[in-house]
Formats: structure tokens, C-alpha cells, sequence
DNA sequence: GAGTTTGAAACT
DNA sequence: CAGTTTCAAACTC
């Protein structure tokens, strides 16, 4: 979408560069190296067009007004949409991915107003009612003791948050899945309405500026009084920067002091993540959580909105409306880009919602790993590249894995792309925080970030500095296309690194394997007029959805794993070996289906009845029935790996890696599936890389899916839906069975898909984790994500 | 690295 | 739905 906000972007950042107060700033505080870079990104991010009506599926709206409604019931009982809160409440998985969406559409919705540049905002839209500013909140988690208890709880995680356009500030505290947040929500309630209340009687900003500080929380315990310490006190170089900065964002527009105030908040979140690390996570992690909060948003929503509904005169909340303000919060949100997010969400919180606790842990360990995508991820200046790009899109397919599967590598690339899977793998993530043990490993490395995030705030941390710098140091290294391709495959081979080529799709088409498996494009791509950009967002998304509508299936995985889910198959199905086919089966004529046209044994599967090829060689299975050893063997091996424990699985995969790493010659995915299959030697050896993969697979998200489906073996990715996990609870272990029983929202896709003869699950190739997986499980994961954008449509 | 082959995706 | 074209990956040299 055009949106007049794209054309304000490179005006922002040059003013504060320019501004003699962040010359100042950069003087002062360490940070400066990644500052610069970090405002950049935040104000590209905030360029990209408002989310399109991904994020508005008919689903979201409804659920999002009642919630909404709810807010209003603080400030405002007499309006209706008080009225509607009261009526339902929501599971708070499902609110907050309302929430989340809603966010999205209103931005669409107040985007065009604001970039008028017109103070006043006009809530023409229900959506602006609604408007939850998730996305720009900043968020700082912190599991310091120093929060205050009253407030945050110990434990609790507080954020601050800013809508955009209602921008209300609302500080929410977030409980932490490993932390006991019992309480959390007590104290969160109690925040929230103080802010309210504040709102209501007077806006006292300084005082809920003051609180914020206290209740923000750093997850490092350093961070907690930092951060207060810049809240309260001036002197913060940050602080300063961030002060000094809204006024010259807000400029004309800003008439109160308190806005000003409010953006330094802003600013001043967005540089902390900067600079540290133990926040990096924070933007991406704090959206998931305020989605997973239902109950704190509802609170915290509140008051802002109310106060836009109810005045349109301007309040101090409403400084969204001002360009500056708007490209700020922006900019933190949209790093998290998220084609499928908002779908995954929808799906996990769908299913989810009664699982709330769980949820909201898991959410706040996937948001954890949005903000790394978003925010540069160490302080180091490089970090900072990577995270631009990145912003995942379809983090979803990434966010999927499971937490429970820790990738060995992950690949950076990937894992900026899909930012957004957090979000979608927050949902996902079961409660027990991933932790297994073991969970495997993907290959993917968006996989392992996901997990990792999700198991460990602190896990998290350490992979988000590790990676970006491996980011970095590939994009910067790579110079030739080919080049680089090479050296993902053989660095990482996962599909988190697809890199595209495109010359004359813009990357907006299947064609382009970036685009399809629902990544942006990044540096290692040596794509020309590439659309698939955070920038281009909108028209992303777009395009996604026109795909969709055309081909519901487009961005599931095109491996399906369980022979389960497609009984179609029949006699073959059950016969191949990996219990996996290929979505709609390969039409070769020439290869034989032994090359990688072969899209059947690309992904590592079987040919099947469904496929049209001839003289059909498939080493995997053949489409007449029968089967190569390795197929089996590579079956029993899933089999047996998943018996394994997580953590052994894990210890596997790792050891797979290297050894593949140490061989080249092994074929092997770095995927999961590896694990099961080191045994065998996959056709892909080519080139390394594995099935793209693995990487992705995870992607629930709709598209995330596919790499991990290229993969071939999928399984590995399959992350398994997160979706399914949360929403069924199911012990980690038994992912895989989920899905199946389920009725995962996924389904509801796959039959939408046109390509009816197998559209079965597509996710189930990931479905299962390798470890738990048995082998044939069907996982619908991926399609929980892609059900987002269908609906829409 | 350039050119060819291949088959999916897109188009008609 | 089938045929054709377009496209970019996979492959070859």
C-alpha cells in the first residue's frame, strides 16, 4: 500500500542525525555506533506501508472489538464499545493476536490521516478504536528484582508501551512464562489502570512516565535500574537523546510537553534495545506478549483509546497522528513484519486460548526473539544490518518451530527475514517453555532462534548476539549472488539463508523462493527490483493474499509429511518411506525426478500418485510404489529419533552438523531431519543445501513453511506448528499427534486450497518435530499461518 | 561465470 | 481445465 508514511521516512532519521542534540547524544552515550544504525531501521521500518488487510481477517475484527470494547470500559462505560467488552472476554492469547491485528489495521486505517500531517486524528475507522499500539511499544522485560514488586511483580515483566495512533502510553507488565507471573496479572491490571486513570483525569504524563519507568524491567538486571535511571533522570545519555529527539519528531505537531516526554520514551526504548543486548528482543517480544496479555491489554488498552474516541481533541495520547511519533512507533513495529504473524497468532490463539498462561510465557519468549530481528541485535555496529533487513515476514513459518527444537544453526538471514515467526512461534510455544531439553534441533536457524528464544530469555540473548554478527559477516562478505548462495548452503545450508535471484518478479512470485517461503529478501540475494522488502511491505502482503486467494495452498508447504494426512495417496502414500509427499506431486518429464527440478525430491519425499511426472526415478519413492532403501531407512531413522529424547535428538543434530560440516560431502540437511537421516545420504548433497529448509519449516507461518517443506524433510522444521502446540497444550513430545487430532486451524486452509488432492496438511512435514515426530505425523502447522491470509480475502 | 535445461508458476 | 508463456532454480560446461 501507498502510504504516505514510506515518503517520511528518510526525512526523519536525517533530522535527528542532523539535529545538533543527537550530535549530542551520540557524544555522549556509548552507544552511538549503533544508534545511528538502529534509527535508521527503526524509521525504515515505520516507512512500511501499514500492514494490509492480512492482519484485518473478518476473525481478528471481531474478536479484537469486544476486547477493545472492554478498554473502554475504564475510561468510558457509556460507549458502546464498553459495552462489548464487557460481553466477552477473550482467551488472551486470542486478544492479544486481536490486539496485535488490530494494531496492524489501524495503522492502515490512521496512516493515511496522519501522513497528512494533520494533528488531529480522526478514529473514522472502528478500527482506531481498537488501535493497540503493541508494536511500538517499547518493552523492556525484566527479570530484575529491582522492578517494583507492587507494580510488575518480581517477576513480571513490565512494558511500556505507545500506541501508535491512539498512543496511549501503557505500561503493562508481562509475566514471563518461566517466571511464575501468577501475580503478574493482578499487577498488571493494577498499572494499567493507573495509567488510566491518569489518563482520564488529567493525562499526568510525567507521573505515568515515572511509573512506566518503574514498572519498565529490564530482562538483564543491569537494564531494570538503567532504564529507570534514564526514565528518571535526564542526564541518561539515552534518555537525553530520546528527549531531545521527539521534539524535533514532533516538532509542530508536539504541543505538550507530555508527548515530548512520551516519545523520549520511545526513543529512548528503542536505543536501550540498541544497546543492550539483553533487550534486543524487547519490541518483537513485547507485541507477542501484549497480545498474549489479554487481560493486561484490555486494561491498558483502555485507556487510550477511549480517550481518542471519547476526545478527539487531542491528548497528549494522541501525538500517533503526528508523523514523527507515528514514524517512530512504526518503526519499532514494523520491523516485525509479519505476513503470517498475525494469521499464526489468530490460528494459535484460536485454538490457544484457553492455554493462556502457557501462551503468554511462550509469547513473551517468541516476542523476545522478534526483537532480535528488529533491534540490532549487538551492539556491535553490524548487528544492527541485520536486523534491518530482516524483519521477518513470515516468522511465522520460523516462529513455528517449536521452542522445543533448538537449531544448531540457524541462519541468521533467515532469522532476520521472519522476524515476525516469533510472534507466531510465541503462540506456539508450549508453555513448558521449550524447553525441552532437547528439543531438537532444526537446521533451521530461524528454528533454533525461535526455540531458543522462547526457551531462554537468556538463551535468546546469546544466540541474538551470536547470530546477528554471523549475519553480518555473511552479507558483508558475500559479494557475487552465486557466491553467497554457496556459501549459506554450505555455511548453513539452512533455508533461513534462501536467497533469490529474481530478475524480472520483483520477488513478489512464487518464483522467487524468498517471497514463497515467506522471507524478505535480503542482502545475500542478488535479486533486482526486489519488492519483497520491509519496505515494500504492503505491497508484500498484497501480494500474498492475491496469491493466496488464488491458491490457498500457495505458501503451505509443498512436502507434506504424514502419510496420515493424506489418505489419498493411499497404497503409495503409506508406502514411501518418509510418510511424506509432495503437495501436488512433480510434473517432471525430463529429470526423471532424480534433480532438484523435482520439486518431490527437492523436498526429500517420494513421488506419489498424485505426482504426473514420468519415468518417475525418485530415489525417495518412486510414484509407482516402490520405494529406494534410503527412503526407509531414512524413515526408520525419524522414527528412531523420535524415541530419542529431545535433548538427545538435540546432542544428535549437533553432531550431525559437524559432522556435516566437517564432509562436505554429506548431503545432509543441516535440517532436524538430518539427525534421522545422517544415515542416509540425501540427493540434495549437491549443493548442500539441504532442502532449504529446514530452516524455515517452522514457518508456520504460512510461509515460513516452505523452505523447511524444500527441505524435504520437512519434519525437521516442523516445528511443529507452535500453533498446535498451544493450542492443544500438548506436551511437547507429542506435537505431532496434535495436529492430527486437532482439527488444527490449519485444516480449515488446506481445504480451502484449491489443489484439493493433496492439499493436505502442507505443515505436516514440519509438524512434528524430528524428534517427536514419529515419522508420519501429519502437522498442520504451517497452516494455521496461512489461514491468516486467506480469510482476509 | 555464462549458458542451458528444467519444471513450477503464471497467464491466456 | 488445458495450453502456452514466463520465470528462476538447477544444472552443465
Amino acid at each position: 500500500m501507498d502510504t504516505p508514511e514510506r515518503n517520511q521516512i528518510g526525512t526523519p532519521k536525517a533530522k535527528f542525525e542532523d539535529s545538533p542534540v543527537f550530535n549530542y547524544i551520540n557524544s555522549l552515550s556509548p552507544i552511538k555506533p549503533v544508534k545511528s544504525v538502529h534509527i535508521t531501521q527503526t524509521f525504515s521500518s515505520l516507512s512500511f506501508a501499514s500492514l494490509p488487510s492480512v492482519f484485518t481477517s473478518p476473525h481478528v475484527s471481531a474478536h479484537k472489538e469486544s476486547r477493545f470494547l472492554r478498554r473502554h470500559n475504564t475510561s468510558d462505560p457509556s460507549k458502546p464499545e464498553s459495552t462489548l467488552a464487557s460481553g466477552n472476554k477473550v482467551s488472551a492469547n486470542e486478544d492479544a493476536a486481536q490486539l496485535y491485528i488490530n494494531s496492524e489495521e489501524l495503522r492502515e486505517d490512521c496512516v493515511p490521516g496522519v501522513s497528512t500531517g494533520e494533528d488531529s486524528v480522526e478514529p473514522s475507522s472502528e478500527h482506531s478504536k481498537f488501535v493497540i499500539e503493541l508494536p511500538r511499544n517499547l518493552k523492556y522485560d525484566c527479570g530484575s528484582p529491582d522492578c517494583d514488586p507492587t507494580r510488575c511483580g518480581t517477576e513480571a515483566h513490565c512494558e511500556l508501551e505507545v500506541a501508535d495512533l491512539s498512543a496511549p502510553l501503557v505500561p503493562y507488565v508481562q509475566k514471563t512464562s518461566e517466571e511464575g507471573s501468577s501475580n503478574d496479572e493482578g499487577h498488571l491490571q493494577i498499572i494499567c489502570q493507573t495509567v488510566q486513570r491518569k489518563e482520564v483525569t488529567g493525562c499526568d504524563w510525567e507521573s505515568l512516565i515515572s511509573d512506566a519507568a518503574d514498572l519498565l524491567i529490564f530482562d538483564s538486571p543491569n537494564g531494570t535500574e538503567a532504564f529507570k535511571g534514564l526514565m528518571q533522570n535526564s542526564l541518561d545519555p539515552v534518555t537525553r537523546f530520546c528527549t531531545s529527539l521527539a521534539p524535533q519528531l514532533t516538532q509542530n505537531d508536539v504541543n505538550d510537553e507530555q508527548n515530548v516526554q512520551v516519545l523520549d520514551i520511545v526513543g529512548s526504548g528503542g536505543q536501550l534495545e540498541t544497546e543492550d543486548p539483553s533487550s534486543q528482543y524487547g519490541e518483537a517480544s513485547q507485541l507477542e506478549r501484549t497480545e498474549q496479555m489479554e487481560g493486561h491489554l484490555n486494561h491498558c488498552m483502555v485507556s487510550s483509546q477511549s480517550e481518542k474516541e471519547d476526545n478527539k481533541v487531542e491528548t497528549p495520547m494522541q501525538f500517533n497522528c503526528k508523523p514523527a511519533v507515528l514514524n517512530l512507533q512504526r518503526g519499532l513495529r514494523r520491523r516485525c513484519l509479519d505476513f503470517e504473524m498475525a494469521g499464526a497468532r489468530r490460528k494459535s490463539l484460536d485454538n490457544v486460548s484457553n492455554s493462556s498462561s502457557n501462551m503468554l510465557s511462550q509469547s513473551d519468549e517468541k516476542i523476545t526473539t522478534n526483537d532480535k530481528q528488529l533491534v540490532p541485535m549487538k551492539p556491535g555496529g553490524e548487528s544492527s544490518r541485520c536486523i534491518l533487513p530482516g524483519i521477518g515476514l513470515h516468522l511465522n513459518a520460523l516462529a513455528k518451530t517449536s521452542k522445543d527444537y533448538k537449531i544448531i544453526k540457524c541462519e541468521s538471514l533467515a532469522y532476520d527475514r521472519q522476524l515476525s515467526l516469533p510472534n507466531s512461534t510465541a503462540d506456539i510455544h508450549s508453555p513448558t517453555g521449550g524447553q525441552g531439553p532437547g528439543h531438537e534441533s532444526f537446521s533451521s536457524a530461524s528454528s533454533e532462534r525461535d526455540m531458543d528464544v522462547a526457551e531462554n530469555g537468556v538463551q535468546l540473548a546469546h544466540d541474538a548476539s551470536q547470530e546477528p554478527a554471523f549475519l553480518a559477516n555473511e552479507e558483508f562478505n558475500q559479494n557475487s549472488p552465486k557466491k553467497k548462495r554457496r556459501r549459506f548452503e554450505h555455511a548453513g545450508e539452512t533455508e533461513s539463508c534462501k536467497r533469490c535471484n529474481c530478475k524480472k518478479s520483483k520477488c513478489l512470485k512464487l518464483y522467487c523462493e524468498c517471497f514463497a517461503a515467506g522471507v524478505y529478501c535480503i542482502e545475500p540475494c542478488s535479486c533486482q527490483e526486489c519488492f519483497n522488502k520491509p519496505i515494500h511491505e504492503d505491497t508484500v502482503l498484497a501480494t500474498r493474499k492475491q496469491i493466496e486467494s488464488r491458491n490457498p495452498l500457495a505458501f503451505a508447504p509443498k512436502v507434506i509429511r504424514s502419510s496420515d494426512s493424506v489418505p489419498e495417496l493411499g497404497e503409495e502414500s503409506s508406502k514411501t518411506p518418509a510418510s511424506a509427499r509432495h503437495k501436488r506431486g512433480c510434473n517432471c518429464k525430463k529429470s526423471s525426478c532424480l534433480k532438484k527440478y523435482c520439486e518431490c525430491y527437492q523436498g526429500g519425499v517420494g513421488c506419489s500418485i498424485s505426482c504426473r511426472c514420468e519415468g518417475c526415478k525418485n530415489a525417495f519413492g518412486r510414484k509407482d510404489g516402490s520405494f529406494i532403501g534410503t527412503e526407509a531407512e531414512l524413515d526408520e531413522e525419524e522414527a528412531e529419533a523420535c524415541e530419542k529424547s529431545v535433548a538427545e535428538k538435540h546432542q544428535q543434530k549437533i553432531e550431525i552438523q559437524k559432522n556435516e560440516e566437517q564432509r562436505p560431502d554429506s548431503a545432509l540437511p543441516t535440517t532436524p531431519l538430518r539427525l534421522s537421516r545422517q544415515m542416509v545420504s540425501l540427493p540434495f548433497s549437491s549443493k548442500n543445501k539441504p532442502p532449504r529448509s529446514s530452516v524455515f519449516s517452522i514457518g508456520g507461518s504460512s510461509s515460513g513453511l516452505y523452505t523447511s517443506q524444500k527441505l524435504g524433510k520437512p519434519n525437521i522444521l516442523r516445528p511443529e506448528s507452535k500453533f498446535e502446540r498451544h493450542s492443544q497444550t500438548v506436551p511437547e513430545d507429542e506435537m505431532p499427534e496434535i495436529l492430527q487430532g486437532d482439527g488444527s486451524p490449519s485444516t480449515g486452509v488446506k481445504t480451502a486450497s484449491p489443489n484439493s488432492k493433496r492439499v493436505c496438511p502442507p505443515n505436516s512435514d514440519f509438524g512434528p518435530s524430528p524428534g517427536r515426530r514419529t515419522g508420519r505425523k501429519l502437522i498442520l502447522q504451517s497452516i494455521p499461518s496461512f489461514p491468516s491470509l486467506t480469510p482476509q480475502h
